[in-house]
DNA sequence: ATAAACCTGTGAGCAGCTCACAGGTCAACA
DNA sequence: TGTTGACCTGTGAGCTGCTCACAGGTTTAT
């Protein structure tokens, strides 16, 4: 297969697939023309990593498992303790977009009751400023 | 002031300040040296620019308020303008962000049971493949 | 033969910083 | 005056995970 046809099989696009091959992570054949040439073997290897992505892993933490995987035995010490990572970090940046909708949806709503007014000498918006000051 | 000492008033890393003088977001003088440096107005300014990302606004959306506001008079209806857009987008990451804690929270609970098995032929991590194949 | 449609790989670009690095500045001391 | 050393500087590159632009190759229809 070449790349469209493996991009459409798994319905991403070529640009995904190109860039995993640029990593590393798939190696498919060369041909004589320079095209790369996928076979089912690496059609397997996309479909594991399209999961461990949609799973929270790092193309890094693929790397990894996937190296792991073809030296060793098993991988799965290895996943487990790399999701323990990412689901760490996971709940902390949704802790933080938690907080960050917090103070937009605060601002907008107090920003309703407050009229436009032009920039002064040390300030740049009166509702953003205003709003920072307010909070701090 | 030199970079640091702005840095420093403001609890930044110079690296930090740096980027926004390279985006142009601040401009300090230059002297014979090559060293920059920032007068109080740059700090007002250094300010706001903490303050709006802060509220989840973009360097491009900071610049465009900065430009509006030594153009016109009230930078406000762009203010209001965006922080509508990136409020939808924060609202749509914070759901995504949602799901993905739940897929991995599922995923590590259902592995607890789960052994460790070496990879086959069809089968990278029977942990990841085996969850999403469940999932879809 | 040739024109158009489609496909290819490579290089660069995006956000928002952060880091590495070679060299400049300046106070303290010999 | 010289010099060591700490600290500071700007610039260029690197990070994640793609996405886009582009010049050129391939294939198909006429």
């Amino acid at each position: 297969m070449r790349v469209k046809q493996i991009a459409d099989a798994l319905d991403i696009s070529v640009d995904t697939v190109r860039y995993y091959t640029r990593i590393g992570l798939l190696v498919p054949n060369k041909s004589h023309n320079g095209y790369k040439y996928y076979r089912p073997a690496d059609v397997t290897r996309l479909r594991f990593i399209l999961s461990a992505r949609s799973l929270g892993f790092s193309v890094n933490d693929i790397k990894e498992i996937l190296v792991t995987s073809s030296q060793t035995n098993a991988p799965c010490p290895t996943v487990r303790r790399l999701i323990e990572k990412r689901l760490k970090e996971t709940e902390q940046r949704y802790q933080d977009m938690h907080e960050l909708r917090e103070r937009m949806r605060l601002a907008t709503s107090e920003w309703q009751n407050k009229p436009d007014q032009p920039p002064t000498a040390d300030t740049i918006c009166h509702l953003i400023e205003g709003f920072t000051a307010l909070k701090s």
